[in-house]
DNA sequence: ACAAAAGTGTTGATTGTACACCCATGC
DNA sequence: GCATGGGTGTACAATCAACACTTTTGT
């Protein structure tokens, strides 16, 4: 029967850290936010942001602190993904981590971290250090299985944005082309955005309405 | 920027544990596996079976010793739920816990733990210790969640079962009546189980057929 | 006038839901 | 023969999927 006590045996020291999937939207591509990382091990190799728990500090503080020290940006969609404690993942020694991801609007100007962070393709991603690259390969098919049972995709759209801008994260992360009448009688059934009475005139055709969401921040489960 | 190194600082030791929110259905209950706490803090307390990690020790490893020094069995379902860290959780030190939830057939005979071990009606908790009750209560709604778009319920099934019994676990589980012809077509379009040419002829009534999973263990998602 | 994306409804197929009676057994 | 749960099909409603043309702008 192991109790608090029975761990006192333990000559190895034991630290809890997190990491932070920081994906965005731009264009038609799934971009993944990545650290260089500056000292062993692993020195020059793409990681996730992230940061050891400090001693009074929930895993969910230390994720949203990593995106504040790393993007300046705290005030994002996060969510616990899963936590990663196979005991030589880190070779320093036992780290277990607690994963979050992350989901910015694209617009969001982001600090640069002195040039040692920088957006991936998802599709085109470097060797990551650690177990990093299971990591994300986790959070990305989370983030595709909820765009078909939640409104969580609207985490990822600037304030205003347009049903085509909206159709197109939805295309770039499930990875399918959908129809555009089907996806907006889906969209309208939702009831989450209302047209503003501005219009997108940029491109050479028909302005196109600029939507937002009702309740900012939201995110529903659908049925 | 915060580095393995910067922890160095940290007086406070660390542990990481897991807890498991065992469950098993039996007559029309669900029923989750607590335990009496003997040692302080929260002495005589219901509590979830959990350990701390050993040194060698990954958490999904810790929680099948955890099902095998408990309950004798280790090979049923076992799931990661979701990982808890307050600094404030555990009065004795920083723990920060990763809960799993594990699924266990109703006729399999399970360790008593000296008596110090009991099934709950997760209908009518006692108050537990730590913050247990918040995790039993998160595996209690992904269960009934998980039940719409997997498989999983199988896992709580003897080896032989009737369609009524395996109804009945749904019925349990998600709290509403449903439709007996509707369920058993619903069932047999998800292709996993076969009937045997064995009866149930327990009841005053037509006896029932029996039936087994095609490819035992396994959970699918639907759709 | 032309190119380019915006915007808009209808139809058929599939899926889900409601619902009632006969069957085989034990007592 | 009666009580008890086992077992089966059909009709309607709701949802989903396929599909083409007109509109508005910039050049």
């Amino acid at each position: 029967m192991s109790e608090i006590g029975d761990n006192s045996g333990s000559r190895v020291p034991w630290a809890v850290a997190v990491d932070v999937v920081i994906f965005t939207v731009d264009g038609e591509q799934l971009f993944a936010r990545l650290l260089r990382r500056g000292k062993p091990p692993f020195v020059g190799q793409w990681a996730l942001p992230g940061a050891l728990l400090g001693d009074e500090e929930s895993p969910s503080e230390g994720a949203r602190r990593v995106l504040r020290e790393r993007l300046g940006m705290p005030g994002v969609y996060l969510e616990q993904l899963y936590s990663f404690g196979a005991p030589d993942r880190d070779p320093r020694g036992r780290v277990v981590s607690v994963a979050y991801f992350a989901l910015i609007p694209p617009s969001a100007e982001v600090g640069t971290g002195e040039g040692t962070q920088q957006w991936h393709d998802v599709r085109a991603l470097p060797p990551l250090a650690f177990d990093h690259d299971r990591i994300l390969a986790l959070a990305h098919r989370r983030l595709a299985a909820k765009l078909r049972y939640s409104t969580i995709a609207f985490q990822l759209m600037p304030e205003r944005f347009t049903l085509s801008q909206l159709q197109s994260v939805y295309e770039t992360i499930g990875g399918e082309a959908l129809d555009k009448r089907n996806f907006r009688k889906r969209i309208r059934a939702l009831d989450c955005i209302e047209p503003t009475d501005e219009l997108d005139r940029s491109g050479n055709h028909r302005p196109a309405r600029l939507y937002r969401l009702k309740v900012p921040g939201e995110v529903n489960m659908i049925r």
